[in-house]
This record gives C-alpha cells, sequence and structure tokens, in this order.
DNA sequence: CGATTCCATGGAATCGATTCCACAAAGACG
DNA sequence: CGTCTTTGTGGAATCGATTCCATGGAATCG
C-alpha cells in the first residue's frame, strides 16, 4: 500500500516477525513515519485475544494508602507490558459492580481489585472467568487468590502497647463491616480488648466508613463518652485525619491528653507535634505482589494466598500515661 | 442464533434500537442472561468511531493534589458516559511519551493531561489531532486549551503576607522549571520580591522537582545558608512535606523560628501544630472543568482557555516575627 | 380491495489489524 | 543440473460487533 507492501507484510515489519526482508523493513518504517501511522489497539486486540491490559479497581484514590497501591501496581505491571486501566469505585458497590461490567467489556487480560461486599455481588465477575487477583481486602470462598495486609498483628500490638502504658479505656474507630479489612480489624481489636486488663465496653468501638468525615464523627462520638477514652485507635488514615483533626479542634491535645493509633504509615504523620504512632504495612510490596501473582494467574499457574506482616511504629503520640490523663 | 434470531437483531435489542419486537426483545434479553454475555467493548469501537473512553495523563498519582484531580476527573467523565484511562507519568517525560503512545493506540476519544516539557516533545501528540486539554500545567504556543490555576496572585499574596509580617529573607522551594507551573511560580516569587523591601538574594532559591526528597535537600540547603532564611515557601504540597520534615528534625520550629507557607491545601496541613498557611486552589473545579472542555473540544467546539483563581488561606505557621527570631 | 407505507428482520459489508495458506524465487545439496 | 528446503510475500479468512440494504408481512389509506 502506501510503502509499496501489503498489510500482511506491513503487520510483519511492525510485529518484528523474522520473515522480512531488510528493503521491506525500511520501507514500511518510513511510510510509518510519514503518515504518522499507530497500530489500532482495538483491532489488534480482536484479532488477538489479549489486549495487554489490566485492570485496577480500587475503593478510593484520595485515600493515600490506595494512591500508593496505585502507583506500585501500574509501575509493575509496566514492567510486564500492561498497561493498567484505573476505577474508582469511591467505596461505593454500586460504582464497584459498574466498573467490574466496564472491566469485563475491555477485554482487560485480568483484574485487581480491592473489593468490598460479599461473594453475591461478585457472580457476574467469578462466572467470567476472568484472572482475579484481590489486595488488601478479601471476599472469602470466591476462590480468588489474594495478597492482604495481617489485620490482626499490629492492631494487636497496638491494644498491647496501649495497655502498657496504662490505658484502660480504648476507643476504636472502625472501618466498614462490608469490607475484610474492617472486620478483622475489629475483631482483633475485640480479641486483644478481651485479653486485656482494658474495659471491653461496646460504646467505646464507633464504626466509620475509612472516609475523613466518618473519624470526625467517632472522634466527637468517643470523646463525648461520660468516661472518655484515654486512648484512640482508627482504622485507616483517612479517619485517622478526620479524628486528629477534632481532637486539635476540642483542644484536646494528642500525647498529652489522648494516646492515639493511627493506621497507614503517611508521611504527613511523621510531621505531627508530637509524631504520630502508627500500625505501618508495606504497601509497595502489596502492590508489586498482586501484579505478579496476577501475571502468575493468567499464564494459568495457581498463585498462593500471602499475607504481609504489619508493625507498629511507635512514635510521640502514644508516650507514657501520666496521672489524671483521664477527661 | 442461540435465541433464534440474528446478531443483527440481537445487537438491536442491545443497543435500545426502536424497530424491535417486544418477542425479539425477551428471547434475546433471556439469551443474554443465560450466557452471561458480554458485548466486547473492542469490537464495537473499531466499526465505531468511538471508544467512550477518555485518556488522563497525570504526573505523580502520590501527590494528594492529582490524587483529588483523578478522583475529580474520572467522576465527572461518569457523568459523560466516560470510562477514565489513567496513566502515571512518574514526572518523567520518557514515560510520558511512551503513554502518549498508548493513549493514541488505544483510541481515546479525548485526552487530559498535567504535561511537561515543551512544544517538541508534543509533536506526535499534536500531529494527531486527538482533542486534548491541558489541566494544572500548560504548554505555550500548542495550541491546546487548558485548565490551569493562577499561579502568580497566590505567590505574590504570600509574598506580601510574610514582608508585612516584617520578614527580609524569605526561602524559595522552587518546582522544576520544565513545568509551567514551576516557571511561573517561580517568576512571580522573583517578582514579588523585587517589588518589596525583602532580600532577592539568589541563594534564597533552591529548584526542586516536585517531590517530597527534593523539599527535604532545600530544606537543608536554605537553612545551611550562613545568613538562614526566617520564611520558607515552596512550590507544591509534597516539597512541602519533605521540607516540614528536615525543620523537625532539625528542632526548628515551624512558626516560631521560622515561617512555613505550603502549597495546596491538604487535609492533613490543617493538623499540623500551628496549622499551615497555604496557597490553595479548588482541585475540584479544575478537575470538572476539563472534563467539561473536554467534552465541548470532542463535540467540534472550541474551547476558551481558563484560569481558576489561588488563595492564601492564613494559620499559625506564619505568626508575627518575633524579634530575634532570624536564625 | 388494491396500493402505499411502515416495521421487523436477516444477509452481508465493514472497521483494522493478525495469521493461515499458497506460491514463487533463491539457496543448498548430492 | 535437478530436486528440496528455506525465505519473503500477497491473498484471504478471521475476530465481534454495527449498520446499510433488501425483503416480506402487516397496517393504513383512499
Amino acid at each position: 500500500m502506501k510503502a509499496g507492501v501489503s498489510t500482511a507484510t506491513a503487520s510483519r515489519v511492525l510485529s518484528g516477525h523474522p520473515s522480512t526482508s531488510p528493503a521491506a523493513r525500511t520501507a514500511v518504517e518510513q511510510a510509518v513515519a510519514e503518515l504518522g501511522f499507530r497500530p489500532n489497539a482495538q483491532a489488534r486486540s480482536l484479532r488477538k485475544t489479549t489486549t495487554q491490559t489490566i485492570g485496577l479497581l480500587l475503593p478510593d484514590i484520595r485515600n493515600p494508602f490506595f494512591a500508593d497501591l496505585a502507583h506500585a501496581v501500574e509501575q509493575r505491571a509496566r514492567d510486564f507490558g500492561y498497561l493498567t486501566l484505573f476505577g474508582n469505585a469511591n467505596e461505593s458497590m454500586e460504582q464497584q459492580e459498574r466498573y467490574f461490567d466496564v472491566m469485563l467489556s475491555q477485554r482487560v487480560d485480568g483484574l485487581i481489585a480491592a473489593p468490598q461486599g460479599d461473594r453475591a455481588g461478585l457472580a457476574g465477575l467469578l462466572g467470567s472467568g476472568l484472572p482475579t487477583v484481590f489486595v488488601d481486602r478479601v471476599i472469602e470462598g470466591a476462590g480468588v487468590p489474594s495478597i492482604s495486609p495481617d489485620n490482626r498483628t499490629g492492631i494487636r500490638e497496638a491494644v498491647a502497647h496501649l495497655t502498657g502504658l496504662g490505658h484502660r479505656r480504648i476507643g476504636y474507630i472502625a472501618g466498614p463491616q462490608s469490607t475484610s479489612t474492617g472486620r478483622e480489624r475489629l475483631q482483633a481489636y475485640q480479641e486483644a480488648i478481651a485479653g486485656s486488663p482494658a474495659d471491653a465496653a461496646p460504646e467505646l468501638v464507633y464504626i466509620g466508613d475509612f472516609q475523613a468525615a466518618s473519624g470526625a464523627a467517632g472522634a466527637h462520638a468517643l470523646l463525648d463518652l461520660p468516661d472518655a477514652p484515654t486512648a484512640l485507635l482508627a482504622a485507616d488514615s483517612l479517619m485517622s485525619i478526620g479524628a486528629i483533626g477534632v481532637c486539635n479542634a476540642r483542644g484536646i491535645s494528642i500525647g498529652s491528653d489522648v494516646a492515639f493509633v493511627g493506621y497507614d504509615d503517611i508521611e504527613a504523620f511523621t510531621l505531627l507535634n508530637p509524631a504520630l504512632t502508627v500500625i505501618a504495612h508495606d504497601v509497595d510490596a502489596m502492590g508489586r505482589g498482586a501484579v505478579e501473582m496476577l501475571v502468575d494467574v493468567i499464564a494459568g499457574a495457581s498463585a498462593q494466598s500471602r499475607v504481609l506482616p504489619s508493625r507498629l511504629i511507635i512514635r510521640g503520640s502514644t508516650p507514657e500515661l501520666l496521672e489524671g490523663a483521664s477527661a
């Protein structure tokens, strides 16, 4: 055609097929450069069955944890030649299901998702046979391999740390119970409290939704208790931010008036005065690991679910308990 | 076929074409439900020329400003029925060009980008005729409409605020000069300083790269000066975070030892003690506006470039200058 | 009741690549 | 020098939808 060769030859040149003459190669390359030709990825992936694209479905890109995760996934996927198609479910089941549909229609080669809800909401996805890996969050019994943080150890260590400092009323701002992380962390808190000298009062738990506003609401609710907690623990970074804002606004000084343990090791948390004690995990390893698992699943291998360790990083927001610190 | 009708009829039913009998409709719908059929988006967009997909190319998703922007763009694009294909250039020209290529190959209907570099790096993109809108950052003379913040006013107000408080040595941690925001903000700083009683010493400017590590390096460099600045100003949120961390580590107290003005109104900045004075702009309006402009451009209308106002939010990190505050 | 319009439908072309197959020219070998 | 292999090439089928066009039957109208 443009270069005096057939489309078949042009295709062979562009895909690096060995059976091409140097003459044809240069002719095609010149024509491509002249016409600014871009192969149509739609047509290609219609013929091949692969799109070289993976989907990444996250609950909230504004949560620094998931932003870091998105970055890690995208960079690692690039290493494998995959383009990342990104969807933001906005912590909404309805948007999550819509995105499952979209990803299926786009014929992504695989999907990495931090899901919420239970198996019922995944029927379409599971029936499709699309290679899938869950990251951070898990749905039991779905037969989908996952890479997730150890939600229990971090919480246990945090509660032990706080009780060791003398705290007996530890308020907990939990995540939504529609997520595995929300459930596991709450359960770990309850178990740790039960096995400790601290109060196991139900009013010390506030159930939020992993967004900043609910962290603020939780802090208000807990601090308004007749016998207010002397320590607060929040189940993600955004709720931590909301809760800290409320403490500041109410003139309650973190560290001296109330101890505080946050979740996820956001850089900004180290800037606070005092710096925040947090439960941290390795986001980068989680993102990279998810891609590597997905590549295995796409290749037909069976992937083992992995749990990555969490650890408690002790900083100034959880000092020795001063006498009379109870509000 | 499965439903006893032709593909033509099935297609008409699924796309809501009026010429379909109720009988055919129910038959097709039942077959679709039974087989779990998903239309192949590749095949569809091969035939139609549209993909109902827009590209979003950002320099760094871990920067909270761009994470918020991504969220705003994605939500607004959804309103128009577009799927957002997201790319992270990692503040790298090479990755940026690679993504331009990918977006072109994917035949996105339009592209929203926060570009860096100059026209040279955009030759391929501009030659393709792909409807494009620049957001936050601009490339002059490319003929691409843009929606960007007013980089000058915020900086001018910040410098006026600081000189009004008595500061004469104002250190500036600038962004990379390969970006319009980096250039305009630095220029605004230099002009504002020149028109003020403050020192216009070149050593008071440190050129960073919009990442936290360079903010830290800049803070070290400026605080090591023989005649160290009494106020610091950083050109984005990540460099602000890096710089604040260094101040804390060096035992330099923000507010009392040094005044600090950050960029972008990150929620975490309000939690600092004292809270950070910042130059803020409306990320949500920028993201939504970009999508609306792009929709116009795709429709063939000519879009007017827009500049959104910035404003200075004064908080505790820039108090009245105490005597003897100069390091 | 015959003629015209309207509607639902199937057949077939189409989008832009990849790839099977056949074929011809060139090189290898006895 | 004749066969046998290798190599480069073009023709044509293919992927899965959409859509033009033709057709037959029903509805409408004078």
